[in-house]
DNA sequence: TTGAAAGCGCTAACAC
DNA sequence: GTGTTAGCGCTTTCAA
């Protein structure tokens, strides 16, 4: 009813008044603190309830230098692998009573600097997913933003603990696999420029290239979205090839549906394979052949990361590579010709 | 408390000492106050350049009384509907310079209630998205989560803003299109039956029950995930359905893909239809007719009803709702029999 | 225009 | 064991 009066929410005053104790005995009793009277300890949870007290995290905040809160910087929330990364970060902290702050940079990477300071000023550190800026950028970034932890993407700071994930391996695996099927004929979509994973599918596919030199493979600009894969199916066509390494699943999604309305047959005609292996993988009309990613684990280290670096720090950064593993599925088969 | 000299953080004392003015003017400048002589605010910004000063943002809160922060929890960040919400309301939030927490329950609702009130101790708002919680658990917890955006739920308590989408308009009108396409026998495979959109559709199709007294309609226990829909291809064929309403776009991909596994052909022999319209339901083989929501619109309205809330809330609170628009793709087709 | 000082809500060191 | 009190970093009256 009386919207503007009772505007002030209850603080930890009135609950000592209330108990006719002091703030301090309020304060150790809801922080569970062992050295108080049970009946003062009574009169105080009562006091609290009665007035349906929330104890204001902020002031809290403040007093104990640490928001509990950690925040997660990524290129693009509509996509599946950030999306898991989020997951597995989300989960495992607030397994340790810790909560997320998302900051979605829509993949502008001038934004994201800005994002990762927002996010650090407010939390008790940042994870850093796939930052698209330039390493000059990256490293004058670091420390400000430490305790840091960087996902899919390394520097030459050391003190920064990394994730990533051996794509350049990962694409030599998928393309290996169309060789022994019998594919003499390659291409590849690949994904955003600025992206890091991109640049180490690129290398991987350098020294496949060395390493296969018979193979002809083609690298032909797409994107990392359904429609980048759907809208390639005339320049995928145009190289001849019979297998096809798209950028990720989606890429690979989008180019698979392409083929279908033109009614060329997969893997018949055509082998496809993406990258990640998201859930959707797995239902695709024939099921994708990928390179998974635990993503979902990935997340779950980066939340380990943090928490080392959040608690002493003991022992040094940790730089793990995750690698991608081969999924065989129905998108590929042997070659027609 | 004894201040550890060594890491200490750069405060906007250290700021104030350095120009050699008082914190005041410090802050004055900082908040792009006009009334600050030009002279001390060039002292003030070098001096916080050379001290790369970074202002706390929870000292900044605690003064202003707001956060700049919303949380928002949802029951499964796995799931698209969810990460579409999420998607939208940040990128709208953030464009009224606001961030938001993340809250997953896991899909426990009896956490739901805990990670909600996290979330507003530390937020200013927060948007409810799908409680799984019973309408008395509801009740009783809005007062202390104001202001409070509920999304896909609505409650008795009109004070709080609700975006609800038609649910059972939507498998109305997909039924229909079954029925349109000469179905008589249908099945409908439900989802989790806390629910709140499942149990709309059930009644939509009680609706639809009455209006068409000619058609079968079995209603079969399933899920919201792929893994629900692939598993009930033995309960969808026992039915004898020609038409299948599946819960949504996951369980109609994992009911395609394992009808797919079994050689029986969607839409020859089966008519199966989603419901969301997530991205990927585009991009199925064949694609899926399914009833269209507009996830990231009703993400960004989420965020314009707590911007309202925010603000001095003038209005009256709105009770939206969303029409699903039907989709007809290819995942749909004449009955055979 | 500027600075001194009083909070914002809470915690913890320090006395009693 | 319990209360008093000094901060945490910042904003904002209120005087000067």
């Amino acid at each position: 009813m009386a919207r503007k009066t009772a505007n002030r929410r209850v603080g930890i005053t009135d609950v000592a008044q209330r108990a006719g104790v002091s703030l301090a005995s309020v304060s150790r009793v809801m922080n569970g603190n062992f050295s108080v009277d049970a009946d003062i300890a009574a009169r105080v949870r009562s006091a609290a309830a009665e007035l349906n007290y929330q104890p204001n995290a902020v002031g809290r905040s403040l007093a104990l230098g640490k928001t509990d809160t950690i925040g997660v910087v990524v290129p693009d929330l509509a996509n599946p692998t950030f999306q898991g990364m989020l997951r597995g970060v989300s989960r495992a902290a607030a397994q340790d009573g810790y909560r997320v702050l998302i900051a979605d940079s829509s993949e502008v990477s001038s934004e994201e600097s800005i994002l990762a300071g927002e996010a650090r000023r407010r939390c008790d550190g940042v994870v850093l997913c796939a930052p698209r800026m330039n390493e000059a950028e990256l490293e004058a970034l670091l420390p400000s933003l430490r305790p840091l932890v960087l996902v899919n993407r390394s520097t030459a700071d050391t003190e920064t603990p990394s994730l990533v994930v051996d794509y350049g391996q990962g694409v030599q695996d998928l393309a290996a696999h169309l060789v022994e099927l019998g594919h003499t004929t390659l291409a590849f979509l690949e994904g955003p420029e600025r992206s890091a994973s991109n640049q180490a599918r690129l290398q991987g596919l350098e020294k496949f290239r060395v390493d296969n030199p018979e193979i002809q493979l083609t690298v032909l600009s797409g994107g990392s979205s359904f429609e980048a894969g759907h809208g390639s199916v005339d320049n995928v066509l145009e190289t001849g090839a019979t297998g096809v390494l798209a950028f990720n699943d989606l890429v690979a999604m989008g180019l698979l549906s392409g083929l279908h309305e033109r009614g060329i047959d997969v893997p018949g005609e055509i082998s496809i394979t993406g990258f990640d292996d998201i859930p959707f993988a797995n239902y695709t009309t024939p099921p994708l052949t990928t390179a998974a990613v635990p993503i979902n684990d990935i997340g779950e280290q980066a939340w380990h990361e943090m928490r080392r670096l959040l608690g002493d720090g003991g022992d040094e950064p940790s730089h793990t590579t995750f690698q991608p593993q081969l999924r065989r599925r129905g998108s590929t088969g042997p070659a027609a010709r």
